[in-house]
RNA sequence: GCGGGCGUGGUGGAAUGGUAGACACACAGGACUUAAAAUCCUGAGGAGGUAUCUCCGUGCGGGUUCGAGUCCCGCCGCCCGCACCA
């Protein structure tokens, strides 16, 4: 489905005459132009950023990519966003700091190591070299000397230095916590590589196992990435609401409940609430299967050891959980009532109550809590309202099946009754305060939070080794600074299960750097969210000694504007926060907030397709055709296709659009214009190439309207400067584009900006005849500051084109080298406006008056427009609204 | 379930509460051409046969306002995030 009439395009344009400039009537060869300037700003180093630049600094940043081989149409809308803010800064008087580098470490590598006994290394450095060179064929702003891949040993050798500073720091921890195990794999799965609790790959039943992990402390700052996220103004709001929610940030109260009966080691269990209010419509407290009181009491008690089994067979994906029916096993303890004299609760163990939230125990209100109400009722447990919705009355509340959680009054409550529910919070955590169980306090107020722990630890080859060696005699042992790094072994073969870096003859087996006896090096590397959460501060210094320089990266972060996915929205972002605010701590910086601005592009989309196997088929090998009103696919070969659902591009999916056929039919200005054009960055496209051909088009028309303007300008001025209408209004056109195409580019807004400079050639196109008519000086130097400032305005969008419009125009000087133009203030005010006449709201008519008119003159205006006269017919107006410059509006 | 967003011509989309549909794509007609491509010009939300003009029109139903695509309330549909977080 090769959509690009390639060789039709170029069969017209024949070799490029050497010395003469282009005349108006050749076309434009982005074959000849793009490579002959890639290589002058190549040459010149010219977007190579030097540190001791005195303009002032601005980063931007669009996120790396992974190096699968191939870009995409994702990457090239990503990076041409980020190109058009790199240059557009640059023309704005800017020192731009625009760096590329790779996400080079993760499982694809592996995966093509046992597909294709291929080294994980080779692939990945291949897969970079193709992918360079396809975004260098794009023209884009990139500071390449700068550029680092994750998987290089210089790069992942200050990442072990940064994880030592932490370690020292008290930044990392290792804790025991329960991970997918793939029994046939010897591996460990991320939850999306479980499938209907099957892994992926091999397809064998996930267990869950405990196993001791390295963890980032992200949970102590908390509050810090909660409360921060208020000065990121220059974030969208979903990204900072989506923040929020994750970190999940809640008050309430621990309780203790003193046990009344029954044997157990502790005298108390201990329940995290957020509603303490209604602590007197409990009637049961519940605990997590992983609860150590339900491991200590399942010892002795076979069917609650099954129960607890049961619970942890089941599954963890969304579908799992949401028809999962509350269930709990009745332990023979029961806890007496904090409150209530005399009063004793039944303890359970609870399928739905989490050991990693809260204390991993719960009482349960079932009036106001509907996982409790469902409890409740499956177990026949009593349901006593104690909040009192404003509009109903205490002797006939009942709570039937649906819990109220809205706001209300405490009644059934003793000493609470009457108090709004966040009074009654407050009243009884004062209370309970300052009872006393086992001389403890029997209340503790505390802040929770959803936020765990980052664990860091991946059983796999192809990542960052964690620099540490465990002995039996000093425990755990960072490595030395100075026998850093620990090198990724080579000699390693992917044919049998399990982490490479385990079963190696040298890797694992070292001695103990401190007291020299035989100990084991540590075989997991790390999450490769960790790689992406520092390179943008390493960009600052990629070739330092240490992690950074903490002057260049203080000059240059927070990176002004950071571009990329949307589905990047929490971890990668939160990660990267967290790590600037670590290094930050273990001095490598002073700055905690990374990334100051954001943008979050849409997805590009495509519609899937699958073959009679059902195996998915790129949109490549699809013929498409409409027949009967429907829209039918079949393959080369004639095979029936299945359309399937529209989809973000990927690999898995085989929707992806390979850019290349484009770029080689219509050059990169094409293109970067083409995925500019229309949809609001922001927003997901589906991704189709009608239109292009448009884009196509235009740049052949700003070519040949260059063309035709630098005729115009070497014309001999006719001596007398007549006043000329045309002038003024080309002028205006000129000014008032500068200055929507400057915000529109300041704001993201591309679709808009290209809006503005169609209308502007459209503009520069009609001014042709009347410099032909009258050339004179007036009429000839409106037409240079147009057509320049035209190029000017192209230039971060179509680049190459630009500089070959502006070489045409006479410049020595690179466009890209040029300052951009600003908007003269006197053009952008009208002398007259035109405001629209309504009559009760309908438009009637238009008029014309001066600016700034008094209310009366429009009014008077308006009420003798004829069709305004007509309605009123002969009645005077009840009302005439003037909004000055704006409106006129009759009401009758 | 909770949270957030979106809904405008054939299409992508524009529109500080103030002339809805800018700009573009696709389409149709015309000019140039032996012809095509390219280029240029013209047309176009729907209906009332054309121009003038009139009515209708931004998912649906209400409301606020002199005036609503825009603000408020209630629905419908689609998308995204979170998901037993006590």
């Amino acid at each position: 489905m090769v959509a690009y009439p390639i060789s039709r395009l170029f069969s017209s344009i024949g070799p490029r005459p050497v010395l003469s400039m282009a005349n108006a009537s050749e076309r434009y060869n982005p074959r000849e132009q793009e490579p002959h300037w890639q290589k002058v700003w190549a040459e010149k180093k010219t977007f190579e950023t030097s540190n001791d630049d005195p303009r002032p600094p601005y980063y931007v940043l669009e996120m790396f990519p992974y190096p699968s081989g191939r870009i995409h149409v994702g990457h090239v809308r990503n990076y041409t966003m980020g190109d058009v803010v790199a240059r557009f800064q640059r023309a704005k008087g800017k020192k731009v700091l625009h760096p590329m580098g790779w996400d080079a470490f993760g499982m694809p590598a592996e995966n093509a190591a046992m597909a294709n006994k291929v080294h994980p290394r080779d692939w990945t450095y291949e897969n970079i070299a193709a992918m360079r060179k396809q975004l260098q064929s794009m023209g884009f702003s990139l500071d390449w000397s700068r550029e680092f891949a994750t998987c290089d040993e210089e790069y992942y050798h200050r990442q072990q230095m940064l994880f030592i500073d932490m370690l020292d720091a008290g930044l990392v921890t290792r804790k025991s916590s329960k991970v997918n195990w793939d029994p046939v794999d010897h591996t460990v799965l991320a939850n999306e590589q479980v499938i209907d609790g099957r892994g992926w790959r091999s397809g064998a039943l996930v267990e869950q196992r405990e196993l001791t992990q390295w963890f980032f402390k992200i949970s102590d700052f908390a509050e810090d990435l909660l409360s921060a996220i208020d000065g990121l103004t220059d974030w969208p709001e979903k990204v900072r609401l989506m923040q929020r929610n994750w970190i999940g940030r809640s008050e309430g109260l621990r309780v203790l409940f003193e046990i009344a009966d029954g044997e157990a080691d502790q005298q108390s269990v201990e329940v995290f609430t957020t509603r303490p209010d209604t602590l007197f419509g409990a009637s049961f407290v519940a605990l997590s299967p992983d609860h150590p009181m339900a491991t200590q009491l399942a010892k002795d008690d076979p069917a609650l050891t099954d129960f607890i089994a049961e619970c942890h067979r089941m599954g963890t994906s969304a579908e799992v959980i949401e028809t999962a029916e509350k269930r709990g096993y009745r332990t023979p303890i029961t806890v007496k009532h904090p409150v209530i004299e005399g009063v004793t609760l039944p303890v359970y163990v609870a399928n739905f109550v989490l050991m990693d939230y809260g204390t991993g125990a719960i009482f349960g209100c079932p009036a106001h809590d509907q996982r409790d109400l469902d409890f409740a009722r499956k177990y026949d447990l009593p349901v006593i309202p104690v909040v009192l919705p404003p509009d109903a009355n205490a002797d006939d509340f009942a709570i039937d099946t649906e819990a109220y959680t809205g706001p209300g009054v405490a009644f059934n409550s003793a000493f609470l009754d009457g108090m709004e529910v966040e009074e009654a919070k407050d009243a009884i955590a004062r209370f309970l305060e300052t009872e006393k169980v086992e001389g403890k306090p029997q209340g503790v107020r505390q802040v929770n939070y959803r936020l765990r722990d980052w664990g860091i630890s991946r059983q796999r080859y192809w990542g960052c080794p964690i620099p540490v060696i465990h002995c039996d005699t000093c425990g755990i042992v960072p490595v030395p600074k100075d026998q850093l790094p620990v090198r990724l072994p080579a000699d390693v073969e992917f044919d049998t299960p399990g982490n490479p870096l385990d079963r190696h003859p040298t890797f694992k087996h070292v001695d103990c750097p401190s007291c020299g006896s035989r100990a084991r090096r540590e075989t997991d590397t790390m999450d490769t969210f960790v790689d992406s959460s520092w390179y943008f501060a390493r960009f600052t210094a990629p070739r330092a000694e240490n992690p950074t320089i903490p002057e260049m990266a203080n000059e240059w972060l927070p990176v002004d504007q950071y571009i990329g996915g949307i589905e990047h929205a929490i971890l990668h972002l939160l990660y990267s926060r967290f790590f600037a605010r670590a290094m930050s701590r273990t001095g490598h910086m002073d700055v905690d907030e990374p990334f100051k601005g954001l943008f979050t592009q849409g997805m590009v989309t495509h519609e899937t397709y699958k073959d009679a196997e059902g195996n998915w088929v790129s949109p490549s090998e699809v013929v498409l055709q409409v027949s009967e009103g429907q829209r039918v696919a079949t393959s080369a070969t004639g095979e029936p296709i299945t359309i399937g659902s529209i989809e973000k591009m990927s690999k898995s999916k085989r929707n992806v659009i390979d850019p290349d056929d484009m770029i080689a039919g219509y050059g990169a200005d094409t293109v970067r214009w083409f995925v500019l054009s229309d949809s609001p960055p922001e927003r997901d496209v589906q991704w189709t190439e009608a239109g292009i051909e448009g884009a196509w088009r235009f740049s052949q028309r700003v070519h040949k309207l260059v063309g035709e303007a630098r005729e115009l300008l070497s014309l001999e001025p006719s001596t007398i400067d007549e006043e000329d209408p045309r002038t003024t209004e080309i002028l205006k056109a000129v000014h008032k584009a500068t200055a929507l195409i400057e915000a529109d580019l300041a704001g993201l807004r591309f679709n808009r900006a290209v809006a503005q400079i169609y209308e502007l050639a459209n503009a520069i196109q009609k001014f042709i005849p009347a410099v032909t008519e009258s050339p004179s000086l007036a009429n000839i130097s409106a037409m240079r500051v147009a057509i320049e400032r035209f190029v000017q305005f192209i230039a971060p969008m179509m680049p190459h084109l630009a500089e070959s419009c502006w070489a045409n125009l006479g410049h020595q000087a690179m466009v890209c080298d040029t300052p951009w133009p600003e908007a003269d203030p006197a053009y952008l005010v009208d002398d007259t406006v035109v405001l629209a006449v309504q009559v009760n709201g309908k438009r009637r008519g238009e008029i014309e008056v001066p600016k700034d008119a008094p209310s009366t003159q429009a009014e008077a205006a308006a009420l003798s427009l004829e069709a305004v006269a007509r309605i009123l017919d002969g009645n005077p107006p009840r009302k005439v609204i003037v909004v000055p410059n704006r409106i006129v509006n009759v009401v009758c």
